[in-house]
RNA sequence: GCCGGGAUACCCUAGCCUGGUAGGGGGCUGGCUUGCUAAGCCCGUGUCUCGCAAGGGACUCGUGGGUUCAAAUCCCACUCCCGGCGCCA
């Protein structure tokens, strides 16, 4: 959510920025925005003019009362004024109402260095690093791979759950954990504090962190009851500390979230229906930051170069790309995906998310610093993005790391993980 | 789930019965004073809004309603915390 504040000390750098996400339908609502700004100020301005009128006669009336006077005609003077702060008082908040449904659907101020695009086929490539493997046998997609060594039931997961689940089977569970502890003792050890969070949350909290759009499309809602089914712990993190003041001297807050992810993910049908690339579920290992506003930028290069050494450590080829205004999202002010080389699709694909959002989540889930308690208050600034998200990482090192047997071989920093073992073959 | 107690500013706490300017302590901040392992005193300390400014005004006692000229205080609903009982991997 933009901060009113700079809103009003900037509409025209606000409306300009705005302007870049091509959408007839944002700027519309900011022009509305500003319309229903000066009524309501006006409107509160009137209210406070009754209540300052009444007040004055309210302690009128019990000066009179301490005296001992008759108070009666003061009184009846007083008795007319409250219905009409009712009325101006309505007015003010059908104002507000309409300023905050606006405000809770515009999407964040974009970075300067975002590239221009209408899609994700123009992200632009900042980097790359490592070479693609050469084969000197015919490549094996994951689910090819998952099938020959029985890895994975997606028919039976259909039957129990529906598309887009599935059971992991035998050694790949273990390869799952493996990469979950490796994550957390791998941020541990970079000074991230780990956080296993609860998995469900309430409205005012999902709320906080996400656009109203994708709140339907991607959250799972818990029947009866004012619980949503978590779907990254970075929502749950940013929760911890909503409607606090944080002591400027503990920023920046580096913290790490373990837990399951649930996902909607409503309209993406047709994209990557086999296999387990897309689904309703799986692991990740979240890195979550709040520092103050000028830190982020550089917060934000911590958090990405964190993923991609973890992608070295693996030896997975990776990409990472700035997503474009195009791709960008409502949140996020500045996005760097890290695209792993998958050799079964011959593409570079999605792995890690890593946004700065700036001020957005933290004024939607009011969380501000100050350095000392006589300062005035500021907004601090987000970051979250994905270290390891399992089962798309598990699609990467199943496909980068199949050998010419159809076993699989199990990444070097993994085998302790893996009590020793360094390779997956097909079980007797 | 049941019974009881509670939520006051950055932190702690008084006020609630009996409605009438939210008081004290700590912390932090700025200032003043005194010759010294520091102490004392004073201003300030949340949100919104008007104003170039100086400075006004309103709001804020867990949240939302209600009663009243006036609500931290009375009434209703809800949330969370603490204690006891029950249930429980």
């Amino acid at each position: 959510m933009l901060d009113i504040k700079i809103v009003r000390d900037n509409p025209g750098a606000v409306r300009t920025n705005l302007a870049r996400r091509n959408d007839p339908g944002v700027l519309r609502m900011f022009d509305e925005l500003l319309g229903h700004d000066q009524e309501w100020r006006r409107y509160f301005a009137e209210a406070g003019e009754l209540r300052s009128r009444r007040n004055k006669v309210t302690e009128e009336i019990a000066r009179l009362k301490r005296q001992g006077l008759d108070a009666s005609e003061r009184m009846r003077e007083a008795a007319e004024i409250p219905q009409r702060i009712k009325e101006v008082e309505d007015k003010m908040n059908l104002q507000r109402e309409r300023m905050d449904y606006i405000l809770m659907r515009l999407p964040n101020l974009m970075d300067e260095s975002v590239p221009y695009g209408k899609d994700d086929t123009e992200n632009v490539v900042v980097r790359t690093w490592g070479e693609p493997r050469k084969f000197g046998f015919k490549v094996k997609d994951h689910i090819d791979l998952a099938e020959a060594l029985d890895l994975a039931d997606m028919e039976r997961a259909a039957k129990v759950s529906g598309a887009r689940f599935y059971y992991l089977k035998g050694d790949l569970v273990r390869l799952n954990f493996a990469v979950v502890a490796y994550g957390l003792d791998f941020m541990a050890q970079r000074g991230f504090l780990p956080f296993l969070p609860p998995y469900m949350m309430r409205r005012r909290i999902v709320e906080g962190a996400v656009a109203l759009t994708d709140f339907e499309d991607m959250i799972y809602k818990i029947e009866g009851e004012d619980l949503f089914l978590l779907a990254t712990a970075e929502h749950a993190l940013l929760g911890l500390h909503a409607d606090e003041i944080l002591d400027g001297k503990s920023l920046p807050l580096r913290y790490c979230g373990v837990s399951p992810c649930f996902r909607k993910e409503a309209g993406a049908h047709g994209r990557d229906t086999k296999g387990i690339f897309r689904v309703h579920q799986f692991e990740k290992v979240e890195q979550f930051v709040f520092c103050k506003p000028e830190d982020s930028p550089k917060e934000h290069e911590l958090l990405i170069r964190n993923a991609e050494e973890l992608f070295r450590s693996l030896k997975l080829p990776y990409r990472i790309v700035n997503v474009c205004s195009g791709d960008l999202g409502t949140v996020a002010a500045k996005k760097y995906d890290l695209e792993a080389w998958l050799p079964g699709q011959g593409k570079y694909r999605e792995e890690v998310s890593c946004s700065n959002c700036t001020s957005y989540q933290a004024v939607r889930s009011n969380v501000r610093c100050r350095d000392r308690t006589s300062d005035p208050t500021r907004y601090v600034h987000t970051l979250n993005s994905t270290l390891v998200a399992t089962e798309r990482t598990l699609v990467a090192i199943m496909e980068n790391y199949q050998q010419e047997d159809g076993s699989i071989a199990i990444p070097e920093v993994l085998v302790p993980y893996m009590s020793g073992l360094r390779e997956i073959k097909r079980a007797k």
